[in-house]
RNA sequence: GACUCCGUAGCUCAGCUGGUAGAGCAACUGACUCUUAAUCAGUGGGUCCAGAGUUCGAAUCUCUGCGGGGUCACCA
């Protein structure tokens, strides 16, 4: 990050300088009351007109046309922008017209935050605006914003780059207002479903970030250290085992928003930490989980997008309840041609083999399944469709099928060919659940770097008897890029995860300040390209103090010129 | 992690087969009392991502690095 400032930069904090001698403060303390907002303006001024004689709004001046002793700018308020009008005369009613002529129209930039009053009235080009009646400035914006403009729902010079938008997602915000709509929808997303949980009994519940054993799924974790305990802590992967221990404890229904933390590839459906929708109710089978999986999504569907149906890239999905149901075996059968059911590891290797399926020697027999699925059957799920009964070795936490030997009663919902929930009948044999964990722990000895570790405090607390019970995890973030067709899980992060950026090398104030350089002449320097000390010793110091009189002139700087001999001893 | 594309003014982008940079918006000076991508006249603004190499000469060619996008791998 430069700390060179450019032109526009240096005629901002110019203009900074002017309004306090003229006795403005740029960054006042006082509350700014506002009783009407742009979009209330916008929708309600032509049928209520009476209400609009006296309003008073704040929002950022994001463009400026002057002509002569009237102006048009436009006002950018949280509900969008409204036009206001500013005629010199009705501003600056007496002799003084500085606010006018020099506050406003040289002082003021695109980006200031200042607060109007005024009344609503029509343009002859027929465009409701503000005529504006007090100016005050609320905070100077010292950094151009990109000037994006728009006419007949063309934009122009719209700002695009990711790296941009997601680095500086403030200035994204201010200049892209469907991206802004985007987040209010995403959180909409989840006051929905809060709303659906709440309205049926379920308590909103908070479990440890910071774990001893990164359980609940099958994941590489990161890994910190406490230092006052002195051992290591995992930020979780899941919190499945600890609303289970809840369960455990006596409510019947627990969910928690659980932001996850995952060590893993970044790319546009991975965040290394995104959140999680967990929620377990006791007495209850995946079965009837179904049922009220298909309910939450359509009631989220109708809260955010007003319909059941709704666009996504080039596909048009249904979320209206019921969805089709079918066993992984079926899926696998349609989609390949394979009856995998009954097969065993040496049989299922044939068949990736077959398939062109790579396979490693860590693979248990659920993850050849879990593989063969991935690969050819996944992507054909556009519309929600329930993918049930997985088989017992890709599945350590799931209660074993009622009817079905060797499978488990789970449930993954499968939309726009990816997996957004995974639930099943929760596993509540503390004895099983042991031998479950046991082969676990052997998986990770064939090299699976992502088998479970084993809790056995999780395990004590099954003993104490655990209900049986339905669970369900839904990834909200990849919800959410179905809800606001979004194709990235950047787009519905406000600050997706980035590499850090690396500032050009620069010497500071004091490294200068050590040199016996008069702060003053500091930024005149940077200019010159001398970003270190090293650099400027290297330059020849009569061609700097003659650069540093043409720089003085032409940036037009009132500070006194050092002699060659003070500036000789910059060199030493 | 692999492959691939990209990085030029505050922003959006030009810049051919090498001759050290242009436009529009933004900014500055001026004109203009209902404009709306306001208009008109004029002016300034650049470590062309960084470093090395080839060359008389590099924004341009080569290599290395940094940052980002896309595809794939891993995963949710």
């Amino acid at each position: 990050m430069s700390i060179v400032l450019s032109e526009q930069e240096l005629q901002r904090r110019q203009a900074l300088t002017a309004l306090e001698q003229l006795g403005i403060n740029p960054y006042p303390a006082n509350a700014f009351e506002i009783n009407a907002t742009a979009s209330d303006i916008l929708e309600n001024y032509e049928r209520d007109k009476l209400n609009y004689k006296n309003i008073r709004i704040a929002g950022r001046m994001m463009s400026r046309r002057v002509m002569g002793s009237a102006s048009f700018i436009e006002l950018q308020d949280a509900t969008g922008r409204v036009q206001a009008y500013l005629k010199r005369d009705d501003l600056c009613p007496d002799e003084d017209k500085t606010l006018y002529n020099t506050v406003f129209k040289k002082l003021l930039d695109i980006g200031d935050f200042i607060g109007i009053t005024g009344f609503v009235f029509t343009t002859n080009t027929g465009e409701i605006s503000i005529h504006v009646q007090e100016l005050t400035l609320l905070a100077k914006s010292l950094k151009p914003l990109p000037v994006v403009k728009s006419a007949d729902g063309k934009t122009f010079d719209a700002v695009t780059d990711p790296e941009f938008r997601y680095r500086q997602r403030y200035v994204d915000l201010v200049i892209n207002p469907q991206v802004r709509d985007t987040f209010a929808k995403v959180s909409k997303v989840k006051t929905s479903i809060r709303d659906f949980l709440n309205e049926r009994g379920a308590l909103e519940v908070d479990t440890p970030v910071l774990q001893p054993i990164p359980g609940g799924a099958a994941a590489r974790p990161f890994i910190t250290h406490h230092n006052a305990l002195d051992i290591p802590l995992y930020l979780r992967i899941a919190n499945e085992l600890y609303l289970k221990r809840l369960i455990v404890g006596g409510y019947d229904w627990v969910y928690e928003f659980s932001r996850n933390f995952r060590n893993e590839g970044m790319d546009r459906t991975h965040n290394p930490e995104f959140t999680v929708l967990e929620f377990y109710v006791a007495y209850k089978d995946y079965l009837w989980m179904m049922e009220i999986t298909e309910k939450l999504f359509e009631h989220v569907a109708l809260a955010t997008n007003g319909n059941t149906t709704l666009q996504v890239g080039d596909q048009e999905i249904n979320f209206a309840a019921p969805y089709p149901r079918v066993s992984i075996y079926d899926a696998i059968k349609e989609h390949t041609g394979f009856e995998v059911d009954g097969m065993d590891e040496g049989g299922l290797r044939d068949v990736c083999k077959q398939l062109g399926i790579p396979t490693t020697e860590s693979m248990g027999k659920g993850k050849l399944i879990d593989e063969i699925f991935g690969e050819q059957c996944e992507h054909h799920y556009i519309q929600p469709t329930f993918i049930i009964d997985y088989p017992v070795e890709m599945s350590p936490l799931t209660k074993k099928h009622r009817s079905k030997a060797d499978l488990v009663e789970r449930f993954e919902l499968m939309v726009n060919g990816k997996e957004l929930a995974n639930a099943y009948s929760e596993l509540n044999d503390p004895i099983d659940q042991r031998i479950r964990f046991e082969e676990q722990l052997k998986l990770m000895e064939r090299g699976d770097d992502e088998a479970m570790f084993v809790d056995y405090d999780f395990l004590r607390a099954l003993e104490y008897g655990m209900p049986p019970t339905a669970g369900i995890g839904i990834g909200i973030d990849r919800l959410a890029m179905l809800m606001t067709n979004q194709q990235s899980i950047q787009d519905v992060l406000f600050f997706p995860q980035m590499r850090p950026e690396k500032g050009v090398k620069h010497a500071g104030l004091e490294d200068y300040k050590a040199q016996g350089i008069p702060e003053e002449w500091i930024p005149v320097l940077q200019k010159m390209g001398f970003n270190t000390i090293e650099t400027l010793k290297a330059a020849n110091p009569n061609k700097v103090f003659n650069d540093l009189g043409g720089l003085r002139k032409k940036m037009k700087l009132d500070i006194p010129m050092p002699t060659k001999e003070e500036v000789l001893k910059w060199f030493e």
